[in-house]
DNA sequence: AGCATTTTAAATGTCAGACTTTTAAATGTA
DNA sequence: TACATTTAAAAGTCTGACATTTAAAATGCT
């Protein structure tokens, strides 16, 4: 760290570079003070403004955090998973949509990867993820819901069972692919009729859990994600037809 | 977008905060130019150097770029895949070495994902891909090879795996879940047996991949993954009888 | 001495204004 | 038309100042 040759590239992001690095290093520990702004302006040969600016890109990404006061200062943030759902979420979303990734190739990699947590979740899931999954299966039969609360308790019932594998790192991973499929999620119109056959297939998952036989869960999830990309195929196809029909 | 109460807590959190939403919520599209510094300045009624912390927050999320000069100015980024993993890898990293995450748990984490992989990969996989992990087992093989190169090679081994999978969403999720775990790997010492068996276990996949036989990858993942778990647990056991004996 | 209150100093947060550098577009010239 | 020159807009940077927050030190009272 601390090295900084004077070419005259963005400064600033060669500061949040070189701190960055040595936080992945492991030569700044969690909770480990920075030196003061005036310190690392002195230190790195620039001004004030120009570290403060190297020191809010790394806060974007939440390496640190900054206290006011006496004693405060930029400390090295301990990274949980909760907070870094909430980045995963928002990447994925906006890679979805700013990439053209069709449906199909979103829908594939969720349900591919869910499939992949079936059999541990079908082992370890607590009766408290069981009961959500009930719950939001319940929600899904009403009739007034609106199409994206509906989208929304199907995240829902998807993340327990991602969640009942037991394993932060696969929630996190997977985090991503289901939540930020809500979006595309969206776009489809669900029927009553598509959504009573959506309900039955998260029943039978459901089901299945409790009777810990990941077999029957691994092809229920298979028939939802065929279901799911035939649904969105049967949109895609309306809207190309109303377009071309009125250009 | 552009609202910002006067309560006076991290004006540059807010703004970047506002621009965030307005570029999630699609008000902002891509290639689309911000308003000037000094405009935003204006509009936000803050100085010139709050507003610029702000857009450098966003900067480093790559939610935009800068370009200096005439007609310069902040544009939103297009998020793609490639710039994603990165990130993707870092925070997996960092999520991993920061929170006494178990190895197994990241283990069994990574071995699940990829084992998803597996079937699709089959199907799928290019000549290319299957000539890249014929190199790394290769690589592999060598005796001279240092641990942290071994490691690498298994990473990359794996991420061809992956990438079989022709799903552009399924590499990107599971970057982080194979490379984040890196350095983990590179906490075992890996003996000329350990790599043998390793070194097998790989061209049995590879030659069931270029068989198409999804079912025998599947159990060389396993297996893989038993191992590797194993030979953790020896290193750690060996580990802990050391400092036992020398307090 | 012990506790409550006040003061102080260190640190981040913010602002204003100036200067530098880069870069594209407008302008002028051959 | 093609090329060189000028110009202006914009980000990047610097200096210096002030505001606000906060913990710790100093002070005062019982």
């Amino acid at each position: 760290m601390k090295i900084d040759p004077t070419n005259p590239a963005d400064l600033s992001a060669q500061i949040a570079k070189a701190i960055k690095d040595a936080i992945i290093a492991g030569q700044l520990i969690v909770d480990e003070r920075l030196p003061s702004e005036a310190e690392l302006s002195e230190q790195f040969q620039v001004s004030r403004p120009t570290v403060r600016e190297a020191l809010k890109r790394l806060a974007a990404q939440s390496l640190i955090r900054t206290q006011r006061g006496a004693s405060g200062g930029a400390f090295v943030n301990r990274l949980d998973f909760q907070e870094a759902y909430g980045q995963q979420i928002i990447t994925s979303t906006l890679l979805l949509s700013m990439n053209a990734v069709s449906f199909e190739t979103a829908c594939e990699a969720r349900y591919t990867l869910e499939r992949a947590c079936a059999s541990l979740s079908a082992q370890r899931r607590s009766p408290d993820q069981l009961a959500t999954m009930r719950a939001e299966i319940h929600r899904q039969g009403q009739p007034g819901l609106s199409d994206e609360s509906f989208c929304a308790s199907d995240v829902a019932f998807h993340r327990a069972l991602v969640d009942g594998a037991g394993n932060p790192v696969i929630s996190y991973q997977l985090a991503g692919a289901v939540e930020g499929m809500q979006p595309l999620m969206n776009m489809i119109t669900f029927t009553a009729r598509s959504r009573e056959h959506i309900v039955a297939l998260h029943t039978a998952i459901a089901d299945a859990l409790e009777a810990r036989d990941s077999t029957v869960v691994d092809g229920n999830l298979i028939e939802l994600c065929d279901y799911t990309i035939s649904l969105a195929r049967g949109v895609m196809a309306a809207r190309d037809a109303r377009t071309s029909q009125q250009p």
